[in-house]
Formats: structure tokens, C-alpha cells, sequence
DNA sequence: GTAATCACG
DNA sequence: GACGTACGTGATTACG
């Protein structure tokens, strides 16, 4: 206490603070944000005032050097000042909406930097800085206050002194002298009197500053002046005084900041802390504030992996230097070593390489794995003589050994390599990662191995950004670690020379693939700590993660396909579409590419002048369905034929035809591959082929489904969710009505449009309900009274009463649709049940078009992307359900709510009754979740 | 490589 | 008052 040598940095036994800096962290933000240009993060989201925080704070670490330090912010709501005069701060603009998200980013800013974010609900951070700082004063401390607002100036004292940081300049008493005219202790009652028109402080009218210092000067302070005010010479400032006494005093109350707020942490929590290099770094890179990158790793050192403090300017992160340790591996004792390396660590990053992109023809090449950032090896397993290949070289050194050329490099027999990895990969206690993880696991799974347990760098990035950037390692490293990998074209080339990975010599295949690995678990300790710490560790570890090995299973079985029914359709439709062909353009007069919209449409708008042409934004004419459909309802043939031979081009081209070509020749099924980072919803997608988008809707296109089938003595299942985004939105919209319709297992349509329209569900018209079924849709798609009105083809002033009739029929879905926008607004994402985080773009922008088109996304995305959450929690369960039960069913397909399971004839019903348990308790909402499910021999019959 | 179209939930 | 909009995907084809 009686120290008095308070720079001093050195430890002693005396606990109590020294030099206590307090940050006001609210007040920051908005003159940084007005100070600095625009930036944006990769997702766009703005950052200048974020980046602005972080240098500020790097900034004063450096030159404060404190030993206790903490950020203070305001709350949102309203304070306690309210509760004694309601109009404080009441015409404060709303922030700018490039300013709201970084309200959140700066708090996560100053976490990433360990620092203590310190709010309370009801006090200003104004109050809590006061309060801090009286505390630390009584200690003997000496106090920055780190702010430059004036309503903080009252709290100067000797050991008590703010700092500027925008503007690198100390305010002490002197400083405060020359703004109010008066030492520290005063400053209360001049801005009591002269009052503050930004805070909506009123003080007395007529006094400003200068007059209040007089004033003050004059009298000593402001009860001495309210009650002598009658001494006062100057007429007009006399009755002032006297007629808004208790203004001023209200005023004083108002400004007098609360030096005794019930705290929670106690000043002693806030003892500087080193931030963790790795956090802090993934949150500077992951906001793209590339500049900081160097500085906080020469500050904060940081891990083996980023201390190159002398490369500024360069890439920090320069891999190449440490590529000599990578290691190529081509006999078994070397391969011994790495695995006993990894299973001492307990942790492996995995990569493999192979002949395809395609997982499930893919042949295996080589293993590589690193265990530990900088380190990394190249098991090669199926490298071929590059020159035996030809591709490069041709020609080249004819007679230079070309007995020797054919021969495959020295390597590790295949199955011996697979022997020997398949304890580590398979080991319980060594964490296996490895980016977009699935596709090894799925080639691996070919030569008996199961990986477990696992991390995929792919996966958490996506539940960690959502799919504000790609997950591709590329972009991952370039991103995060501000690296770019060498690339897969400039070991392979690209194009008509492009050789697949076996003919890759092993000096490049060995710098590429260990490269992969290194990269990948230097992703993963950047990434896996954000799970935890952005609290999305529920959301990966119950939802995401578990579902790899799932959809790895599932990819692996495939589905059956039966290549004749296919080749039949094929010609079906072929035949009928040329007989189309001929009688559309006799119809034109001249022949004509039926698949050009361009060269239809100039067939339809100019030479036959039809009317309603309307022009894309290119200039081309438009002939969407719709447009031909209006066309076709006028009784005009050509567009009515050229509908239907659009539908039987599509069905051939995207179906029939192309599906055949996937029947792997192996399995004599078709392997989609499931994309578990693509949507921003969380949905899954399918391609290659995509197999969530078989035709069903029209008859022709239902056709396609029978080629799905099961093996000999097997059936397909079909089981799907009813409604499951209509009860989802009951369940978060606590619509009391709708919920009570699916408690009674009502038709949900009917019972919407018995309610909207006033009739009753029995023997009501089909298209009554139709136009229900199409306002609840409506509704979940964040409805307008022009898409629903275009989706019926009624006036869009009727589609107008339809909604506000829906509107009062289920009262707080409008309360709903306010909240997802206004959250969205403010956190630029919205939440899942299961907490799952869906960024949703453009919510802010000045577009007004794209701001609507975020508005309603951030409606659709928690009811959507719930249902994805469920139904990927009834995947994770069912197979172990099934195998639970003692059965051999298996599942295949999801179609978004649906899943397909093919299953021995015999045990057939079984199944299905496990797996519509597992799907209807996949969630407990406050409405029931129901699964219908079908049996049949194709997914047609299943249906 | 992009735009237009259309298949699905 | 006008603008222009249903939410989320993937595959195919034409075309510059």
C-alpha cells in the first residue's frame, strides 16, 4: 500500500494491484468504427472496428505494460438511471448496422486475447469502470482508464488518469483543466449544469461550459451556487438557476457515476494474463486481419509452428522450411517408428492418396501422416514407374535403363502397410484427423480398416464459419494459416496431361502429401479449440462429427440399380422425344435446337410474335415452365409439346442416362456422395450422383424410381418425417393452434384452411386445402404476399388477405418471424434448436432486395436447419438401433427426410418398427414427431 | 465459366 | 411509391 514505485513489473508478495488499466470497451467501439475505413472479414461480415480493437489492445499491452487489465462494456438494455429520469439517452440513433455484429466480435476479441469482458445488466460500463477504479485507487493503485470520454473525467485523480488511444494522448488533471475549466472533483457539477444533449442530459438552459465554470469557480460547488443563486448579478442566469435547481440536481444525479456497483469479479481476477497464442490467432485469422498475424506471433511466440519472428513480411507460416523433416517411408521399420510415434502422442493426422476423386473406385496409393505441426511422412503403396505411364517425357532418354523404367519405385507391400496401420487407425486412444475425413475412411473401409475415433478438419470448420467460405484445405490453410499448400495441379498437371497420383515420382508425391497432413493437424489445433470456446461443442460432438462414420457406412453400401429398367426408359423416352422434335418444328417452320432457350425463344417471341414475352436480365427471352405453361394455357401448342419434351430431355440427360453410368461395375450399385459442408442450413447434399433429386412429383419422372431396388430376397424401406418443418415451426413458434392440430393428428392443410377460410374439413374442395398447404409453405419460406400470390396464381392483394387471415388464425408466428429477423440483424447468424449456428448473408446490407432475401432466409434456416439436426440424430441412432436389435438392415439414402433402408424380406417389419422409434424420438418437441414408413421392391413401391 | 432450366425436400 | 421476392440444393445444356 505504501509502495510507491508502481511501474515497477517485478513480483512481490503484496497481491495488491499496481497498475490496473481499464479499458472502456464500449466507448472504443464506436469511435474506432467512425475512424476507420470499412473492412471485412472473408465472410463479410464488417470488422474495422473489431480490427481496430485488437491493434489498440496489442497497442497498450506494449505500452501500459499493466499488471491487471480488463474490458468494459455497456449492456444493451436500459440502466438505472432510467428508473429516475426515462428520457436518459433516449435519442440516441440506433448504432449503424455495419457497427452491430462487432458488438459481439469485440467481446470475442477480448476474450481471444484472455482478457477479462466484464458487463453488467442495469449499470453503464461507465459505472463499473468508476466502480473499479475507486476500488483499485483504495488499494493504492494506480488507475488508466482507457477511454476519452469526458463523463469519465470526474474520476481523475493523482493516481487515477485516463488515455486516449486513438489519439495516443494522456488525460490527467491538466488535461481536464483545459475541457471544463475545472480540477477533476468538479467536473460533476459543470456538466449538472451545462448538461449533455447527446445523453439527454438536460442541466439548466442557457449554461454551457464555459458560464458553469465561471459558476462553479465563483461559488465552490453546485448546492453553494442553487442556494445562493439569488446573488447572482446577471438577470437572465439568475431566474434560470433558480426556475431549473432541481433540474441541475436531477442532472447531477444523471452524471454522477455509481462508485459502489454490486460487482461480480473481484479486481484481483483481472491479473494480465499471456493470451493463448493458437486462440488468439485463429480468432485474428479467421476475420482475415492478416497484418496482426506477425505481430501477435512475435509478441505472444506461440506455438513450435509459428515462431519465425524475424519474417515479417513473408509468410509467417512458411512450411517449406521445415519440409526436410518430412520423411519418406518405404520400409517397415521406418513405418514402425511413425505408428509408435502416433500412438505415443495418442494424436495423428491422416491423409491418403489415391487414383480418383471418387472414394468408391478410388485405388489406394499411399498413406501420409504427421504428428506433429512441421512434421510429416509418405507411406507410398501403389506407385507406378512416372515413365512407364508416358505423359511427361515421352521420348525423353530413350535408351537411358528402359528395363529399369517399368519398374514400380521401392516400396511397402500394400498389404502389409494395411496390416500394420490398422491398430493405430483402429486404436481407441490415438484421435485420428484429417480433412473432408469420410474419403479415407472410405477407401480404408475397402482394405478392412474402420477409423475411429476421429476429427475431421472439414467438419469443424464448417460447424465453427457455416459456409461464410469454402472448407477445402486450400482455402483452410490459406485462411488460417496464410499458406498456400502446393497444389494437387502441379504434382499431377491438369487437363489432357494430367496423370493421376501412382505415376506421381516419389520426391513430389512425398512434398505434397506429408505437406496435406502437416497442414491438416496444424488446422486442427487452430480449429478444435474454437468448438469449444464459440460453444458449438454440441453441435459437433452430437451432431456433425458422430454423423462421418455414418455417411461413410452409408456411401460405401450404395444403392442397387437395375441397369435394364434404365436402358429401357432411356429408349422410351428417346423414341417419343424425337417424334416431339418433328412436330415442334414443323409447328415453328424450321428446325431449331429444341434445348436452346435462346433459339426457342426467338422461334416463340419473333417470328411467332406470341405475346407475354418477358426478357432476362441478359436480354434473352425467358421460357421458363411458367412462361410456357401461361403460353400453353392459351392454347397455343408449340410451348405445350416443347414442355413435354423439355421433361423427357431432363429425365434422360440428368437420370436414366447418367444414373446407368454410376452403377459401380464392382458392387453393380450407385454410390452417392454425401456433402456434409456444402449447405447453409446443415442440410446434407448428395452428388455424383445427386440422388436427393430422383423424380417423383410427375408420373414419367416416378418411373425412374423403379430401377431402385433391393438385392434378391430384400426389400427397400422408405421411411420419412410427416410435417416435420410444419411441427418444427409450431414447436419454436409456440403457435398453441397449430400445435393442438398435431397433437389431434389433424391434416394439417385441411385443418389450416378449415380455420383460414371458414369451412368446414369435411367434404371440403381440394383446392381450398391446396391453397393452405401453400401458405404454410409460404410461411416457412418467410412469406410475401407476391411469391404466395405467384405460387397460386391468384391477384396478389387476394394472396395479401390470405396471410393476414393466417396471421390471426396462428397468432406469434408473426412474433416468430420479428425475432429470427432481429436476432439475425444483430448477430448476423440464427440458431437451431440444437444450437447449430446458420450465418445468414445480407442480413444488413444497404440492398434492399438482398436484405429481404436475408430476412426470410433467417425465418426459413432454424426450421430447416433444425430438421436437418433431427434427422441427422435419427441417422446416428438408427443403425445402432438396428444392429441393437439383432438386425441386418441397413441404411442407404436421406433425402432430406426421408432415409432409405434396404432390409432382408424376412425381417422387413421389424426394422421398420425400430427405426420409426428411433426417428420419433429423435427430438421431444412439444408436438409429436411421426414417421411414416412403406415397404416395397423398389423405392417407387416404397414410397 | 456463367446463365438458364428443372429435378428434389 | 417502386423495386423484386418465396427457403435450400445439384446436374445438364448452351453459349461466349
Amino acid at each position: 500500500m505504501t509502495d510507491s514505485a508502481p511501474s515497477s513489473t517485478g513480483s512481490s508478495a503484496d497481491k495488491s494491484p499496481r497498475r490496473v488499466v481499464l479499458v472502456d470497451g464500449s466507448g472504443f467501439i464506436f469511435r474506432a468504427f467512425h475512424a476507420l475505413p470499412p473492412m471485412t472479414s472473408p465472410d463479410g461480415t464488417p470488422v474495422n472496428a473489431v480490427y481496430g480493437f485488437c491493434t489498440m489492445l496489442m497497442k497498450l499491452r506494449e505500452d501500459t505494460k499493466p499488471d491487471h487489465m480488463a474490458v468494459i462494456f455497456d449492456t444493451k438494455g436500459k440502466s438505472f438511471r432510467n428508473d429516475f429520469y426515462p428520457d436518459y439517452k433516449a435519442h440516441r440513433p440506433p448504432p449503424p448496422e455495419e457497427l452491430v455484429p462487432q458488438f459481439g466480435l469485440i467481446r470475442d476479441a477480448t476474450r481471444a486475447f484472455n482478457l477479462p469482458s466484464i458487463e453488467l445488466e442495469g449499470f453503464e460500463a461507465d459505472d463499473l469502470i468508476a466502480t473499479y477504479a475507486r476500488q483499485a485507487e483504495a488499494e493504492g493503485s494506480d488507475v488508466i482508464i482507457v477511454s476519452s470520454d469526458k463523463d469519465l473525467m470526474q474520476l481523475v485523480t493523482d493516481r487515477v488518469q485516463m488515455f486516449d488511444a486513438m489519439k495516443n494522448r494522456t488525460i490527467g488533471a491538466a488535461e481536464v483543466l483545459e475541457k471544463f475549466g475545472v480540477s477533476p472533483d468538479k467536473v460533476i457539477d459543470i456538466q449538472a449544469l451545462a448538461g449533455d444533449s447527446v445523453d439527454n442530459v438536460p442541466g439548466v438552459p442557457g449554461i454551457g461550459i464555459k458560464t458553469a465554470a465561471q459558476l462553479i469557480d465563483e461559488y465552490g460547488d453546485l448546492d453553494s451556487l442553487l442556494e445562493r443563486a439569488g446573488e447572482i448579478k446577471q438577470p437572465k442566469r439568475r431566474e434560470k438557476l433558480i426556475e431549473n435547481a432541481e433540474l441541475a440536481r436531477i442532472s447531477r444525479n444523471l452524471v454522477t457515476l455509481k462508485t459502489d456497483v454490486p460487482v461480480v469479479e473481484p479486481l484481483g481476477d483481472f491479473e494480465l494474463r499471456e493470451p493463448d497464442p493458437e486462440v488468439l490467432l485463429s480468432f485474428i485469422a479467421s476475420h482475415g486481419f492478416k497484418s496482426l498475424i506477425s505481430k501477435v506471433k512475435s509478441k505472444f511466440g506461440g506455438d513450435v509452428e509459428f515462431d519465425s519472428p524475424t519474417a515479417a513480411g513473408v509468410g509467417v507460416n512458411d512450411i517449406k522450411v521445415e519440409k526436410a523433416e518430412y520423411e519418406l517411408v518405404q520400409d517397415e521399420d521406418r513405418l514402425k517408428h511413425w505408428i509408435s510415434e502416433a500412438e505415443y502422442l495418442g494424436t495423428v493426422a491422416v491423409d491418403t492418396e489415391t487414383t480418383s476423386l471418387d472414394a468408391h473406385t478410388a485405388k489406394l496409393v499411399g498413406v501420409s501422416l504427421s504428428t506433429e505441426p512441421g512434421n510429416g511422412c509418405y507411406i507410398p503403396l501403389g506407385h507406378v514407374s512416372g515413365e512407364a505411364q508416358g505423359g511427361f517425357d515421352f521420348g525423353d532418354n530413350p535408351a537411358d535403363s528402359p528395363s529399369n523404367s517399368k519398374d514400380a519405385p521401392k516400396q511397402i507391400k500394400l498389404e502389409r502397410a494395411i496390416e500394420l496401420l490398422k491398430p493405430l487407425l483402429e486404436d481407441p486412444g490415438v484421435l485420428k484427423v484429417g480433412q473432408n475425413l469420410k474419403y479415407d475412411m472410405i477407401v480404408l473401409a475397402r482394405h478392412g480398416i474402420k477409423v475411429a475415433p476421429m476429427d475431421d478438419t472439414m467438419v469443424l470448420s464448417y460447424v465453427l464459419d457455416g459456409t461464410s467460405h469454402g472448407h477445402g484445405m486450400d482455402e483452410l490453410a490459406e485462411l488460417h494459416l496464410d499458406y498456400k499448400p502446393i497444389s494437387f495441379k502441379d504434382v499431377c498437371g491438369s487437363g489432357k496431361t494430367q496423370i493421376t497420383f501412382d505415376q506421381v515420382p516419389l520426391d513430389k508425391a512425398l512434398d505434397y502429401a506429408a505437406e496435406d497432413a502437416d497442414i491438416t493437424l496444424r488446422l486442427h489445433r487452430l480449429l478444435k479449440p474454437r468448438i469449444a470456446q464459440e460453444h458449438m461443442a454440441s453441435v459437433y460432438e452430437t451432431l456433425d462429427r458422430p454423423l462421418v462414420p455414418v455417411l461413410a457406412e452409408m456411401e460405401g453400401l450404395g444403392v442397387k440399380v437395375d441397369a435394364e429398367i434404365l436402358k429401357n426408359l432411356s429408349e422410351d423416352f428417346a423414341k417419343r422425344m424425337a417424334a416431339l422434335e418433328e412436330t415442334i418444328h414443323e409447328m415453328a417452320g424450321e428446325p431449331f435446337n429444341l434445348g436452346s432457350p435462346k433459339q426457342l425463344g426467338e422461334i416463340l417471341f419473333d417470328k411467332m410474335s406470341l405475346p407475354g414475352g418477358k426478357k432476362t436480365k441478359t436480354g434473352a427471352w425467358q421460357t421458363g415452365a411458367d412462361v410456357l405453361e401461361a403460353l400453353a394455357a392459351q392454347g397455343h401448342d408449340l410451348p405445350a409439346k416443347l414442355l413435354e419434351w423439355r421433361q423427357l430431355s431432363k429425365l434422360k440427360s440428368t437420370y436414366t442416362d447418367a444414373l446407368a453410368h454410376h452403377i459401380n461395375p464392382n458392387t453393380g450399385r450407385v454410390h452417392t456422395s454425401y456433402g456434409q459442408t456444402n449447405v447453409n442450413t446443415g442440410r446434407l447434399s448428395s452428388n455424383d450422383p445427386n440422388l436427393q433429386n430422383i423424380p417423383i412429383r410427375s408420373e414419367e419422372g416416378r418411373k425412374i424410381r423403379t430401377a431402385f431396388i433391393a438385392e434378391p430376397g430384400h426389400k427397400l424401406i422408405s421411411a420419412d418425417y410427416s410435417q416435420i418443418e410444419l411441427r418444427l415451426l409450431a414447436h419454436v413458434a409456440e403457435i398453441d393452434a397449430l400445435r393442438e392440430a398435431f397433437k389431434n393428428g389433424e391434416d394439417i392443410h385441411a385443418a389450416t384452411a378449415s380455420k383460414v377460410f371458414g369451412v368446414p374439413i369435411k367434404g371440403m374442395d381440394p383446392m381450398v386445402r391446396r391453397k393452405a398447404k401453400a401458405i404454410n409453405f409460404g410461411i416457412i419460406y418467410g412469406i410475401s404476399a407476391f411469391g404466395l400470390a405467384n405460387q397460386l396464381g391468384i391477384a396478389q392483394k387476394e394472396a395479401k388477405e390470405f396471410i393476414e387471415a393466417y396471421f390471426e388464425i396462428y397468432p406469434g408466428i408473426r412474433d416468430y418471424m420479428d425475432e429470427a429477423k432481429e436476432f439475425a440483424k444483430k448477430h448476423g447468424f440464427v440458431r437451431t434448436l440444437f444450437g447449430r449456428h446458420i450465418h445468414i448473408n445480407g442480413i444488413n446490407d444497404k440492398n434492399g432486395m438482398r436484405r429481404s432475401f436475408g430476412e426470410r432466409a433467417a425465418i426459413n434456416a432454424p426450421i430447416q436447419g433444425g430438421a436437418a439436426d433431427i434427422i441427422k440424430r435419427a441417422m446416428i441412432a438408427v443403425p445402432n438401433a438396428l444392429l441393437d436389435a439383432g438386425l441386418k438392415t441397413r441404411m442407404l439414402l436421406q433425402v432430406h427426410d426421408e432415409l432409405i433402408f434396404e432390409a432382408p424380406e424376412d425381417e422387413a417389419e421389424k426394422a421398420i418398427k425400430t427405426i420409426r422409434e428411433v426417428m420419433e424420438n429423435a427430438a421431444h418437441l412439444s408436438v409429436p414427431l411421426i414417421a411414416d414408413a412403406g415397404i416395397g421392391d423398389s423405392w417407387a413401391d416404397a414410397h
